[in-house]
DNA sequence: GCATTTATGATAGTATTGCTATTATATTTG
DNA sequence: CAAATATAATAGCAATACTATCATAAATGC
């Protein structure tokens, strides 16, 4: 894969934070130990109470960095949303085919990080995974609105709008394009979930690339300008 | 739309509840309430106590019918199912054309309901928008393993399979019949609530009917035949 | 019509959660 | 070396998921 200059800083929205993690000891063995443990036990198991024994502080430490359990979700989420419009970027310039680019991208969303690569204190292949199975967990609430307004999920929507563009550079008569690609972007996570779990929902299986396969065609297939 | 005659039962899993609610009036109100009570506060905030207070009655009485709130949730849900794939019957009986009948079926999947029908006791568009929202959270944890086995997931996954036919029954070569039907229905989910919420998300609104048409577009684009 | 089963209600309780408040003690900074 | 700051220690609160116990009402069988 590629290398990433680890000096460049992932930017989130200081919204959801009360302190800079990245400021402080604590502050980054709260976020790296976050994703050890969300990803090991999942977001409903996890509590701060645990994440806080697991790294020898307490809660009242813990909630002086993050105002809740789920802002510290969301600010992890939005950190893979700005770590992976990064790759993006390395991932597409340079290249003038915007098929090819389109192709790279659908690549990024749609495959699981199975190195055990960090970016600085961060455990990618975990929080890739956390993503996978916990992303929806972050908006689909009646607390939406109210994040939103905060820009809780702007990283999402510019990655969003970003490979939008890409499909847009395909074919710009494309009508749907943050559909399509928010839908592979579920997609792929539902996917690769129900490969692991409920298999009959699917026709991949973990030794294949099937999903990459078949979000690809899917995209292709519905963005080709046909002549009628 | 159809009129169902509201004799035929729609089965559940019987693993999923400790009492059939059916049986008594006590369970036919735990039902009917918790799809009241979910749809307006959603299933974070909804809890036993509230729910209980709200039928006169007491938690350890619903404790009675339903052993978790998970457990009443993944039963409201499987209803879902139940009741969607006796809908898609009844939209494709008599009906020869393969292709028509993949139309109809995709209509059921990505429409919303909007009118405040009732089967029996069940408020139909309320359950709708249940599923809409909540039903990822029937699975998108760690206790998926445990609850497929006993079942949990079948009507869904029978749902998914019916309507799969019909895709091979236009095209008995398309590899990913699963993949593409569980990918349309959790994507018109979202797409849905996307709507509503975070609008940059998609390109449409809620009064037209942008969604149906491009999963529509997306199917059928995906599995047609095309000569080489 | 009476005994017995069954369903519900009433009440209480447990362990855990998300989160807050207060005070003491280190550590850094000026 | 004083003052500011960060963290730990401890305690606590209201709410949650869920359980246990017992009393009472209603339905059922004979």
């Amino acid at each position: 894969m590629f290398e990433l200059p680890t000096t460049i800083p992932i930017q989130v929205n200081s919204n959801l934070y009360l302190k800079d993690p990245n400021s402080s000891d604590l502050g980054v063995k709260i976020v790296a130990k976050s994703i050890d443990m969300i990803n090991a036990i999942g977001y409903e198991e996890f509590t701060i109470r645990k994440l806080a024994q697991a790294i020898n502080s307490t809660e009242a430490s813990v909630y002086r960095y993050f105002e809740s359990k789920q802002k510290l979700l969301l600010y992890l989420i939005s950190w893979y949303w700005s770590w992976m419009e990064y790759r993006l970027v390395f991932a597409t310039t340079n290249i003038s085919s915007a098929k090819v680019k389109l192709e790279r991208a659908i690549c990024l969303i749609t495959d699981k990080i199975d190195v055990d690569e960090k970016y600085n204190y961060i455990n990618l292949k975990k929080l890739n995974s956390i993503a996978f199975t916990e992303s929806t967990k972050s908006f689909l609430h009646k607390e939406v609105d109210k994040e939103n307004k905060i820009g809780a999920y702007s990283e999402y929507k510019n990655f969003v709008e970003k490979v939008s563009d890409l499909v847009l550079e395909f074919n710009p008569k494309y009508k749907y394009p943050n559909m399509l690609i928010s839908t592979v972007i579920e997609g792929a996570h539902l996917q690769h979930h129900f490969t692991d779990h409920l298999p009959r929902l699917t026709n991949a299986s973990s030794n294949d690339n099937h999903i990459q396969q078949f979000f690809t065609d899917l995209v292709f297939k519905s963005i080709i300008t046909t002549k009628k």
